[in-house]
RNA sequence: GCGCCUGUAGCUCAACAGGAUAGAGCAACGGAUUUCUAAUCCGUAGGUUGGGGGUUCGAUUCCCUCCAGGCGCGCCA
């Protein structure tokens, strides 16, 4: 990585200085820059242009081709062609992670109805991120956590039971906080027939249905999970025990009106949770932190969950929870995916689950290729809400920028078709000097920066760069394409544009394969 | 009332850890192909980065405050 070897350099011969290395400006000269003139300058009260001059001198390296220093201090780097080159021929190999074990669990949707939109969004950054923390060096699984044991799953049978009703005549009558979606008649049917009508038998086929469910919408999501963990396992083992004895012990509990709460305030929370309530249920705080406890006793270096916005009140209880065990705050880190909201027709549609409102997951894919979907919800950081417009979504698939990139892949592998027809076969080491014009560089530099952009992933937790990116790179393929033939008469030339390009190719079906996107090698 | 997120071009969004003249796409207008895919490319136009203050050599970025919007604040999950 260019990047991380610039800041080396510099580290070395500056150690107390924190080293920032950015891209430099299309209006400017150099490939990357560094601020570090200004750091020394503002300490020891010199002039930065005075600093970056002497700094420039103090640094010589094969790697860098020339430097230019700007006022009021800035210096940038030209990188040789030469190392440029040789990043074509010999990939760097991308080692974050020193193989750390990292766990995500997302998704995670109780088994009562069907995926929504947020959720699909948490599915395809998870998905992604996992795909990037692989790519870097970690060992990242995948998990996803059902909720099978509390009350939702019961007032979720007992609502299908009244839809059993419902088909034989009789009126249903759904509690008002049970599940009103017409989803359930379906269902309800099923059961009919098989004559199941016991709830407890109701509530586990209901249950492994929508397990079922899940599991395949997310594989046409192109989503899979490692570990498929349920609540009802986490009791069976006797960790939900283990951890109230544990609480009880350490004095982290009291009865209050008949309550058993938890002393999360002690660790943070701004009050303190009720774990049993008066009717003497567990409410799913107390279940979580022993699912959590669980997951630490597993091995793992790092614990990631990714939560929709309406969880992020929950976090400093659950960490609390974990902390009250023992384990440091740092075991575990809550990333918030913002909402997504659907636009229609000029409106937002309304969503909510128990309603039976809400826009599912399947629904949308059979509208929405996967490809656009997916790439969609890695256009915009977690942080930030999303509107998905399904009208525009649906109108300007042509003019996406999914396949501005893919046609960018399928235009390169048409070059090499039409090469290879031609009988040329690129040998495995082209005379690669012969790459000199702008737009060729410019490609050279776009693919070169790829192990930099998952490097900002893994750093940021967020997946979303590599779209931005993407559409860089096949932006500089695009632009090279129109200004310059690959195949022609010149033999050598063609050898080492093909090269290049068949490389570009190459980081386009990589970082489109991250982010579960396809790859056409026609279009 | 408290907490989280957001406010940048007509629209949807970028700006990587505080950097340089704030960039793309869409929409609008004008152009480019007898040669490897026109789902491409080039050009024109579009901005008081919600308002105000502060820190800094430098703020879209950090801090304070106000305004606007979304979500959450249960002995539901």
């Amino acid at each position: 990585m260019i990047r991380n070897k610039l800041r080396e350099l510099l580290s070395k011969k500056f150690p107390e200085e924190k080293i920032i290395i950015d891209y430099v400006p299309k209006n400017k000269k150099g490939d990357y820059s560094t601020n570090l003139a200004f750091k020394i300058a503002s300490r020891t009260g010199k002039n930065p242009l005075d600093v970056a001059k002497n700094i420039v001198q103090s640094i010589n390296d094969p790697l860098i081709a020339d430097t230019i220093i700007y006022p009021p201090g800035f210096i940038n780097f030209i990188i040789s062609k030469e190392f440029l080159l040789n990043c074509l021929l010999e990939p760097p190999e991308i080692n974050l992670g020193t193989h750390k074990k990292i766990l995500i669990e997302f998704v995670s949707v109780n088994p009562t109805g069907p995926i929504n939109i947020v959720n699909a969004r948490a599915a395809a950054i998870g998905n992604s991120l996992i795909n990037v923390l692989k790519k870097t060096g970690f060992k990242a699984e995948a998990e996803y956590y059902i909720n099978d044991q509390g009350r939702q799953t019961k007032l979720l049978a007992v609502s299908i039971k009244e839809r059993i009703n419902e088909l034989t005549g009789i009126k249903p009558r759904i509690p008002e906080d049970g599940y009103h979606g017409e989803y359930l008649i379906e269902l309800a049917r099923e059961l009919k027939a098989l004559g199941i009508s016991d709830i407890e038998k109701i509530r586990e086929y209901a249950v492994n249905y929508f397990i079922n469910e899940h599991k395949n919408t997310l594989k046409d999501f192109g989503v899979e999970f490692d570990n498929w963990v349920r609540e009802s396992e986490i009791y069976q083992q006797g960790l939900v025990d283990k951890v109230l004895k544990i609480l009880n012990d350490k004095g982290l509990t009291y009865k209050k009106d008949n309550a058993l709460y938890f002393r999360a305030t002690e660790f943070g929370d701004t009050e303190d949770r009720v774990i049993i309530t008066s009717q003497g249920r567990h409410t799913y705080l107390l279940p979580d932190i022993a699912y959590h406890l669980d997951k630490l006793s597993r091995g793992y270096d790092r614990l990631i969950n990714i939560w929709g916005p309406d969880h992020h009140g929950y976090i400093k209880r659950l960490i609390g929870g974990i902390r009250a065990l023992g384990y440091p705050e740092e075991a575990i880190t809550v990333i918030i995916v913002q909402e997504v909201k659907l636009k229609k027709g000029g409106g937002y549609v309304k969503m909510s689950k128990r309603a039976g409102t809400s826009t599912a997951l399947d629904r949308l894919l059979k509208d929405i290729p996967k490809d656009v979907v997916r790439f969609f919800f890695l256009m915009r950081s977690c942080s930030q809400h999303l509107d998905f417009d399904l009208d525009l979504a649906r109108e300007e698939s042509e003019d996406n920028p999914v396949y501005y990139i893919q046609y960018a892949y399928a235009r390169i592998r048409s070059i090499i078709r039409f090469a290879e027809e031609k009988g040329l076969k690129c040998p495995p080491h082209p005379e690669l000097s012969l790459i000199n014009k702008e737009e060729e560089l410019n490609l050279l530099k776009s693919i070169v920066r790829f192990p930099e952009v998952l490097e900002d992933i893994v750093r940021n937790l967020d997946p979303y760069p590599i779209t931005y990116y993407l559409i860089d790179l096949a932006r500089n393929f695009h632009y090279f394409y129109q200004k310059h033939r690959v195949v022609g008469d010149d033999k050598e030339l063609s050898y080492a544009r093909l090269f290049l390009v068949n490389k570009a190719s190459r980081i386009i079906a990589d970082g489109l394969n991250l982010i579960g996107v396809s790859c056409p090698e026609r279009m």
